[in-house]
DNA sequence: TATAATTTGTGCGTATGTATA
DNA sequence: TTATACATACGCACAAATTAT
């Protein structure tokens, strides 16, 4: 499953897979992934490797990791829709920690910021919400 | 400057100082930062625990690494303004690694993603663009 | 062109602490 | 209480990229 010698990084290689598999279905949203000790024995790698390429699909939002209880493919949730008033503007960036404890938010999700006509941008978790443009 | 006894951990205190003298204005955009082992002789500590720091603030986008070079602050983007037809949703979510490759994103950055009339989704640079709402 | 110095990247090991079931 | 699982933090060695000499 691994190859030392293609010059990719073992951690890549393994978040390639784990993302494939999911992907693919294998682990459907809800589904716990093996430990972090089972993938180091099933793919021949040390857990520092294995803690790098889960910490690459947390960056992703691919999987959310509770603590002392393992790892999971997220639920999506159900989208809420925001109507901005005419003449705001959307754009998006990654939350900052405060954002994220406010919002209770996941690694790897941002923020959708909408900045109205008077110029105060409003920030909002960006797996929630959807805006609508007509 | 870090409390071991605070119960906050060590990276996450060291990302929190650095971001705090990156929003100070400290380093301002373009700016480099010190070295991995600089910052662990300043702050105490070791180079694992100074590499998860800034991996933390990679994964926000409050700072880019570049291989061999060294750390810098994220110059902002002259925004590019995209206005979907109507009837389009604006959402967000990270990029996946073949959207990070093929726009040549940074760590942290996350994509605006505009799904037309048709259904179909299109993902952009979120660091670069905005989208209006009228 | 080649070499060295600097800096980040990868990968391993160990130990201990904390959260969950 | 016990077992499992993730979190923190240190160390080491070597690889790869960049820059300057």
């Amino acid at each position: 499953m691994i190859d030392a010698r293609s010059g990719v990084p073992a951690w890549r290689q393994l978040a390639d897979d784990l993302r494939a598999r999911i992907g693919s279905g294998e682990f459907a949203p809800g589904a716990a992934l093996p430990s972090e000790a089972q993938l180091g024995q099933q793919y021949g790698l040390g857990r520092t490797t294995v803690r790098r390429a889960v910490a690459a699909l947390r960056a992703e939002g691919v999987v959310v990791v509770q603590h002392g209880y393992g790892m999971r493919v997220p639920v999506p949730a159900e989208p809420q829709i925001v109507r901005p008033e005419p003449g705001s503007v959307v754009s998006t960036r990654m939350p900052t920690p405060a954002e994220r404890a406010a919002f209770g938010m996941a690694d790897g999700v941002p923020v959708l910021v909408i900045t109205g006509p008077d110029g105060l941008p409003e920030a909002y978790p960006g797996d929630q919400v959807v805006v609508p443009v007509d």
